[in-house]
DNA sequence: AAGAGTTTTGAAAGCGCTTTCAATTTCGTG
DNA sequence: CACGAAATTGAAAGCGCTTTCAAAACTCTT
């Protein structure tokens, strides 16, 4: 049995092509009768419309494309797979299609032209942007829409010349320090992702403005930026923990180090929230999390799964009306008090 | 500028369409001469085919499909972002692309005789399978190509009516098993996935069939089925270790368990490869790994990138050829001694 | 009952490519 | 130099849809 083609449809029911295919796209001049008539036939016969041909005839694909840049051997983190999802199930719900592309570094750009050059794409999201990103400047020459999760440039936040949502860093931090500072912690260490991406570097700017407010000295050794992963968590917490004075209280950058953090305590015999302290930033990963308990981790939260539903919900809309107007959205992470904090004891 | 087609790249060139489309897809009767001309020129103009013309042309789409089912919050793990990784990878060298969609349990069918209807893949990669798997049956009426990661079926192996890529589950618990009976290990515990996935199954058949090789009763109440998540990992542990007559080795099925196994033993100020000893099955997931340095965890490795990769090639394969020989692959999972384990005290 | 206005339908022209088949050019050979 | 064979090129017919524009079929008025 061959695929029935509108044809195909539009003879069997005695209407013209044209007609039948306004019916399915619900146009206002078909009448609700035939309309009725032209669906149950079409759910008979079992009619999918083609979607090159109606890509091919619209001139738009009904596609995002998502690239993901493998440098060597690291590939796609587990942030990256739920922020893909939660996009993901709003491109459903809207008739998108969602085009994963890996490109080794060297070839990211090259893939950025190719999708847009062949119009598989209509859009872009862009993740994890760098200061002054290249990949920014190609899609505006290129004049396809985009939105970039993060900023890929400091200050002037209101000012920048592309579409972004981003979660506010600096003020997530802030608040984190401010807390620790409130329970009595005044030697905190923080360990921070690598800080050429500007998620890194506003969380370190949040910190210090919190120390700061407070007169607290920062000792620079406790700084540390640093890969987010379970293993660079254990390993930079080892070194932290294994000097005669440690802090009593960590500001961890990620759940997966903060996870690491609480192996190399566990280790050395200190339980978290009774003989040390550690505060993370988490983006509540599934998997990590059950919502129905007291969380492990005192934490800022938010979510990147709804990070990626809303900004392909801006992709969408900027798509769809064709001048560019430039929007943006800045999210709050939230304090959610765990088990791992605890007042300083005096 | 508009986009440049094939037609004006034609007229620019003084050819017609046909040979220039024969010259860019290096059709044989075309003089190598003009074949660089063409080449060069499609460079100049910057032209890159319509992909949606070609696909209507060619009635193929050059698109794989993965459908991801999100059964209400629980989203893509881990382990199936290295997978994709993988798989994407390998479509990206031989020029198709990948389509993801996610889609919620109920309608993840649908979703399946959708993109098949509207010729928006050409065939589709298949995770976790359960047994005799519904969207088997699908795709093969649907006479779409596929590949299921892991088997749906258990037994008759080797004929089983579609092509798979599994890694054999039974016979790495196996090993992994002897070699903690080797190490003197008698009481064992086993932390396996839920048993409703083939896999899991397998693996308890494999930890089963070395135990009763050894003589070994197995205690019941020691062989437990839960998520494969840290914090299950964690709680089934503790658990464990909670109880007067524990363990003295825990075999466990994901490496992610097995951080959750080392977190409760560290709580309880059990150290691993001293007090206890941890094997489990590690995906090699980036992220999780410093190539360099002696693992963490004794494991089981297999890694699931390279089955990704491995995968994509087969359907790709199959595609081309068009009668579906039914390809399958067992690939067996290494034995790696790391830090974990440890011969029993006497 | 005719004319104007309003719905509803359809013929046909694309969208940008591939590919068949026929036409043209080039080549080798007697 | 002529002639058949081989190599190279091109005109045109799709692929399956959307959409423009014109025609046909109604619905009201007067």
């Amino acid at each position: 049995m061959k695929k029935t083609s509108l044809k195909d449809l539009a003879l069997h029911l005695g209407l013209s092509q044209t007609t039948v295919s306004r019916g399915l796209a619900d146009y206002p001049e078909v009448t609700a009768a035939t309309k009725k008539r032209i669906k149950d036939a079409a759910a008979l016969l079992n009619y999918a419309p083609s979607s090159s041909a109606q890509k091919l005839a619209m001139g738009r694909s009904f596609t995002i494309g998502h690239i993901v840049g493998l440098s060597d051997h690291i590939t796609i983190n587990p942030l990256y797979a739920d922020f893909i999802a939660g996009a993901g199930e709003t491109y459903a719900t809207h008739g998108y299609d969602m085009l994963l592309s890996m490109a080794s570094k060297d070839k990211e750009l090259e893939t950025y032209r190719n999708l847009t050059n062949a119009q598989k794409v209509d859009g872009f999201i862009l993740s994890e942007p760098v200061p002054n990103d290249p990949r920014i400047d190609l899609l505006q020459k290129l004049k396809v829409p985009f939105v970039v999760h993060g900023r890929a440039h400091e200050g002037a936040d209101d000012a920048l010349p592309y579409a972004w949502l981003d979660v506010n860093n600096k003020q997530g931090f802030l608040q984190a320090t401010r807390y620790l500072l409130s329970l009595g912690h005044r030697d905190i260490a923080l360990i921070n992702g690598i800080e050429s991406f500007n998620f890194a570097l506003q969380r370190r700017r949040g910190f210090e403005a919190a120390m700061a407010e407070a007169n607290t000295p920062i000792s620079r050794e406790w700084m540390i930026a640093t890969d987010m992963s379970e293993q660079a968590g254990f390993e930079t917490a080892t070194a932290l923990l294994v000097r005669k004075n440690r802090p009593s209280a960590i500001i961890c950058s990620s759940f997966l180090a903060a996870l690491g953090i609480q192996r190399a305590a566990g280790q050395r015999g200190l339980k978290l929230g009774r003989d040390i302290s550690v505060i993370c930033w988490d983006d509540c990963l599934s998997g990590f999390h059950e919502a129905t308990k007291e969380p492990l981790f005192t934490a800022m939260q938010s979510s990147i799964f709804s990070a990626g539903s809303m900004i392909a919900e801006m992709l969408i809309e900027q798509i769809a009306q064709q001048t560019p107007l430039i929007k943006t959205n800045l999210l709050e992470a939230k304090l959610v008090v765990g088990q791992s904090t605890s007042a300083i004891s005096t």
